[in-house]
DNA sequence: TTTAGCACTCATAATAAGAGAGTGCTAACA
DNA sequence: TGTTAGCACTCTCTTATTATGAGTGCTAAA
């Protein structure tokens, strides 16, 4: 069981890591105004806290440096909250006074803002789409067998896709294709299209157009087609600032990983309302082992559709990153619920 | 004046540093099979090629290094072009089996494979819009303040823009201005379309709806934005692998130069027609002291609208790069003209 | 004109010696 | 019993010193 007093030295020697990126050693923290015991005590009190495994020696004899677990205790209980200055509220605020249907230039401008405030790599998920609805389908022939699929989402949201005209089809048959897409689909939740037209729809085109299998498919593909959130960035590269970066085999993999979309969709996808840390190799991913990820999720009324994450060095400022994320979140949260669902 | 067997021993001290970044010395390239001078004498020449400025020392007693100067010529004079394989002929036109109105994936994909296929970083600067003719206008209203503008174009590209409806605006009026933007802006060019609005759309307008002034300026402000051309970027990270750039300060400046769209595009847009090898400090920038940037626009018609770039080390495979460079833009001049200018 | 030979240079690697920060442990102290 | 002073010990990091060797420039011979 661990004292008050070597829990207020495990804080400090992170808070001093956090800072410093050195190993703390037990003289240094017996120099500081707000620490009252001598070395020695410090010492007998480290010796335990590495027993226990929350801080570990890079070597003999060294000063000791926090361990993933350490990290972890001190995220969990040690943390106080860190509150937010003017400044720093009034640049998050001004994401917001964009006009607000420019989602993606306000969910990018999230991303740069928040890289800039903590001087880590920020990502942030754009809102779902699943559960937009249909506002309005639109097909725009380009040329004997191309055309343009459009929708557009009640949220102002445009997805266009190109796709084959089969043959036989003509412009009025577009025309009247467009008539029943319309009357038949709007309000209708993107995630329900593809059921609806094969359902609903396709009883309906049967009936007024020429080739309307060849073309409901068409169609039906070009608008099925994933539309998966996107990925905003901010401060890629600033990783490369970090010390414990310094090594070009150590960011190699890690870059890799921010820029392979893929993979960083993965890891933010999904994770859980609220404020997550997670520190390390709890992210379950070689590149991300000296790493740790912040994320918070964003909704529309009770409806999670977004998050945030912030990726820096496990030796992270956490508090001022969780309180900077909790923030924003909540401001996304209040902005979008406010433009959608009132 | 260069001797021949002078030019030859620079061309092989470039060849061979190409391959190991280690500087060459006179002993080991005398023991290469196709040099079949002794050291000595390469070391009168390279004496004199060191003179002239093509070659430099790291310090006295190591190996020659190409010099910029000394790259600038071999690009100019000694390089004999690499045929390229099969192997890279298949790769390179399997970009082109998509289908091709989907302009955006197949730039993308270009330059994803042009950066796999040299292990460089590869940019593609999408084709120019700005002589994309307009195929549709339409105005999708969101709620009572504010609305969507969506253009598509004869090349199947759709831009789309928030904007907000003026008061007094109702569903009739909005219907009208659609109806006539359609009838008298079809087919002209994006370049075009701030001019006509405002020259002879207004009169229409002014006619036919109410506050048509607020309307038309909402309108315009949305449509006006810069269409600007989209960059693709492949292998954001290669740098990272070339031996030069094992420092972190190195790297830093280039990775943020690649990663601020910005300045990358400045570097871009604007090349000439043709193949363009810029050196070092040709660049003009300082983050770029030590790439060198290939360039090759490509064409729709008789008219450039694009460019494809690779950024690697100064230490570049000119040969190979300029040959795969080449090869893409022809090849994409040739999809892009077949498709549109037919 | 080319090449062999040789003294010279200088980065790099290996080795040694100190300095200093930090530790663990013991014994004294409150 | 908990805290602290003292001290020997460890181990990294820095600096100095000394090879080692690849490479050069120059001279003289072929």
């Amino acid at each position: 069981m661990l004292t008050d007093r070597q829990l207020f030295i495990l804080q400090v020697i992170i808070d001093d890591f956090i800072r410093s990126a050195q190993p703390v050693g037990s003289r240094s923290l017996a120099e500081k105004e707000e620490v009252a015991f001598s070395s020695a005590t410090i010492r007998n009190d480290m010796a335990e806290l590495e027993d226990l495994g929350f801080i570990e020696k890079p070597h003999t004899s060294s000063g000791r440096v926090p361990s993933e677990k350490g990290y972890r205790y001190y995220v969990d209980h040690l943390l106080h909250p860190k509150k937010l200055n003017h400044q720093e509220v009034e640049t998050i605020n001004s994401i917001f006074v964009d006009r607000i249907y420019e989602l993606e230039k306000v969910v990018q401008k999230s991303a740069r803002i928040l890289s800039e405030l903590t001087n880590y790599t920020a990502i942030v998920l754009g809102p779902e789409l699943k559960d937009n609805k249909v506002k309005k389908l639109q097909i725009v022939p380009l040329s004997k067998d191309a055309a343009i699929a459009i929708i557009v989402t009640d949220t102002g949201h445009v997805e266009n896709r190109a796709f084959t005209l089969p043959e036989q089809v003509n412009a009025s048959d577009i025309e009247k294709m467009v008539n029943i897409l319309n009357e038949r689909l709007v309000g209708v939740p993107l995630s329900e299209l593809h059921d609806k037209l094969y359902k609903e729809i396709v009883v309906l085109l049967r009936r007024h157009i020429n080739n309307y299998d060849a073309m409901l498919s068409m169609f039906a593909e070009a608008v099925d087609v994933q539309v998966s959130e996107k990925l905003f960035f901010g401060g890629k590269t600033n990783m490369l600032n970090q010390p414990e970066f310094h090594d070009v085999e150590k960011i190699r993999l890690v870059m890799n990983m921010i820029d392979q979309e893929e993979g960083m969709y993965r890891l933010i996808s999904g994770v859980p309302t609220g404020i997550q840390v997670k520190i390390g190799k709890e992210n379950q991913n070689a590149a991300m082992e000296h790493c740790s990820l912040i994320t918070a999720s964003y909704s529309i009324g009770d409806e999670q559709v977004g998050a945030i994450a912030i990726l820096g060095p496990t030796r992270m400022e956490y508090s001022r990153v969780i309180s900077l994320v909790d923030f924003l979140s909540h401001d996304m949260t209040k902005a979008l619920t406010n433009l959608y669902h009132s």
